[in-house]
RNA sequence: GCUGAUGUAGCUCAGCCGGUUAGAGCGCGAAACUCAUAAUUUCGAGGUCGGUGGUUCGAGCCCACCCAUCAGCACCA
């Protein structure tokens, strides 16, 4: 009856903090999902981590003159910080940079290998002499043959913006230290795409009509297109090295490691919780579904090549029963780019709202809505903070907020504090068509929910609480409690019970809002689970990860069933109003910096 | 440059396989109400659906071209 959901979401690079856009594009969005599938009562497994080999980790790691693990460990434990003052509910958060993740990432190279989906191939790359390293592209600098701007970059001039091959530079010399780089022969690992693309086709072609129209379509073209087989290693010294003798200055290139980390992660998850075998609940059952939630430039690496991964390695690693195979993507919601004051988020020209920043100052559950209000599921979007306050206080402050502010107010002061009864005249048929309007909702945006399209279901949500205000308007119990308070009384029950609902409706979104106001209804317990981090130990490392435990969690995507009598708890407004001039000071604030 | 997307009311966006007077929220105007964070509810005004041309009995939805914006084509994943 249950179905086994995992929820993988993109994995941030450990070089930077997070901002608006990745929390939008791919950080909220699952969480939002993975909470509604636990309430249903699903099996969710939520994973992902910090990516701690990306070059832009050993940029930065170079610039500051520090080592590539100091940075990512800093940022590792930024991204927990965040993750738990918003509140993104994994159940598993760790990085690539466990003893767990390199034997699972280099068994699934061997499995590529013995499959026959890798082969050697030989290239000239710019190696420096001074330094004694193969160089990167945008280490290298020279004159541009285009335009002769003397100092573009290895992979793009910066001055005509062609796009370049180190080799054509004229007068090529290290960024580093000016040394002549000279080309050597090197020999590399490719992963055989164009010997998988048939078996892609295929995937991508079968039963993909509930994926977004440009993630399959940009998708099935980039196969059509034609694929051809890709570096997965590397001459850099930080990384996974090679399960193979007489490779000790490669490295697996981290494109074809990260995405591993869905898997590892999985694996590790279970090793956790003492069930080493769990995470075939989610990789090998047919009918569990996954779904991987990143950004649109993500998009050819979870649909294309991860799959093309998975294929290549035989599809029943770990599993003796060869009829087994691991799951292929079930969804790859990707999302399109959050842009912010017009313009593109930019983090080399600061031009972003860190998270860490944004969420000192405003509630998590204010930036929750705005950022799934706002969210680019089906094309680019604008966040700036003009919308943000306007949204916050004429959208989910004026309706929502303000819908249970003066009802449980009114239910406080006027009715001892508690829920009061159903008169003797019983239920009307306004009470009972708001009650059947809003436990529809369960279904309505429970299907919203389950197709991914969080901004509808969120809209639906809001809908309805317009509706119950309307329906407090038409019974307006603050006239009735004066000549016939059994009545008033009936229609505060109703509208109790209908928040009650309404409750657990925007509990996905707004999960802090909707335990507080589960108190002040007069419940005990939590409606999600707990967030903790946890530190553990391999047998050579160490490493810190967020995790989540729902064992303890009573919320339910059901029908309120509140009962007439039940103790209220003084009640508080749910979110707080924003002054309008906040908007001009955020502004100035990210110009002046 | 090549490939792909987007351009709908003041703002942010919905519009499924082409079919009667193009929708929502917010903003704006009027009215009702006063329990509530001057919040709520009802009603109303507002758009030649980027431009030009075409296919069709009929196009926001199909085709061509143009304009604008964006993305991918990188040793960035």
């Amino acid at each position: 009856m249950a179905e086994n959901i995992l929820v993988c979401t993109a994995w941030p690079y450990a070089n930077g903090n997070l901002h608006i856009g990745h929390l939008a594009g791919a950080y909220l969005p699952p969480d939002i999902f993975a909470r509604f599938h636990r309430l249903k009562g699903n099996n969710v497994l939520m994973v992902s981590g910090s990516d701690s080999h990306g070059t832009p980790i050993t940029l930065r790691a170079d610039a500051e003159g520090v080592s590539p693990l100091e940075i990512f460990e800093r940022f590792h434990g930024q991204f927990l910080e965040t993750y738990q003052q918003i509140g993104i509910t994994y159940d598993l958060f760790t990085h690539t940079d466990t003893e767990n993740h390199y034997q699972v990432s280099q068994d699934i190279f061997s499995a590529c290998l013995e499959n026959g989906f890798l082969y050697k191939h030989t290239e000239e790359q710019f190696y420096s002499e001074t330094e004694q390293r193969f160089l990167p592209d945008r280490y290298i600098e020279g004159t541009c043959p285009v335009c002769g701007y003397e100092s573009a970059r290895g992979d793009q001039c910066d001055n005509c913006k062609s796009l370049l091959n180190p080799t054509e530079l004229i007068n090529p010399r290290s960024k580093n230290d000016g040394s002549v780089p000279v080309l050597r022969a090197t020999e590399h690992f490719y992963l055989d795409l164009g010997k998988l693309s048939d078996d892609i086709l295929a995937y991508l072609s079968q039963d993909k009509d509930y994926w977004r129209s440009n993630v399959i379509n940009f998708s099935l073209q980039y196969v059509k297109d034609g694929l051809r087989g890709r570096a997965i290693t590397r001459d850099i010294g930080w990384g996974i090295p090679l399960p193979l003798e007489g490779y000790d200055s490669k490295r697996l290139y981290v494109w074809f490691e990260a995405v591993i980390g869905y898997f590892s992660a999985s694996i590790e998850w279970a090793a956790n919780h003492g069930e080493p075998e769990k995470w075939k609940e989610w990789w090998y059952r047919p009918e569990a579904k996954t779904y991987y939630f990143i950004g649109k430039d993500n998009i050819p690496f979870h649909a294309v090549i991860w799959p093309a991964e998975l294929i290549a390695t035989g599809r029943h690693l770990y599993e003796d029963d060869t009829s087994k195979f691991l799951n292929l993507p079930y969804d790859v919601p990707a999302n399109e780019y959050l842009n912010m004051e017009g313009e593109k988020l930019s983090t080399s020209r600061n031009w972003a709202i860190w998270a860490p920043d944004l969420l000192e100052r405003y509630d998590p559950d204010a930036v929750r809505f705005y950022l799934t209000a706002i969210a680019p599921e089906t094309r680019d979007t604008d966040f700036t903070f003009d919308d943000f306050i306007r949204r916050n206080n004429d959208e989910l402050v004026a309706a929502w907020g303000n819908l249970v502010n003066r009802v449980l107010g009114f239910a406080y002061k006027r009715f001892d504090g508690q829920v009061p009864p159903i008169g003797p005249d019983g239920l009307d048929d306004l009470d009972r068509q708001m009650l059947s309007e809003v436990e529809a909702g369960f279904d309505t945006i429970g299907d919203l929910l389950a197709a991914v399209k969080l901004r509808a279901a969120l809209d639906e949500a809001m809908r309805l609480a317009r509706s119950t205000n309307g329906y407090l308007n038409e019974k307006a119990p603050w006239k009735a409690i004066k000549d016939d308070p059994a009545r008033a009384g009936t229609s505060i029950y109703v509208t109790l019970r209908v928040i009650d609902n309404l409750k657990i409706l925007f509990s996905p979104f707004l999960p802090h809002t909707s335990q507080r106001l589960h108190a002040y209804l007069g419940y005990e317990g939590q409606l999600f689970g707990r967030q903790y981090v946890e530190d553990f130990v391999e047998t050579n490392r160490r490493h810190s990860a967020l995790c989540y435990d729902n064992s303890q969690a009573i919320g339910r995507w059901q029908p309120s069933d509140l009962q007439p009598g039940q103790a209220l708890r003084q009640p508080e407004p749910l979110f707080k109003k924003l002054e309008p001039e906040l908007a001009e000071q955020e502004v100035a604030r990210l110009l002046g910096k």
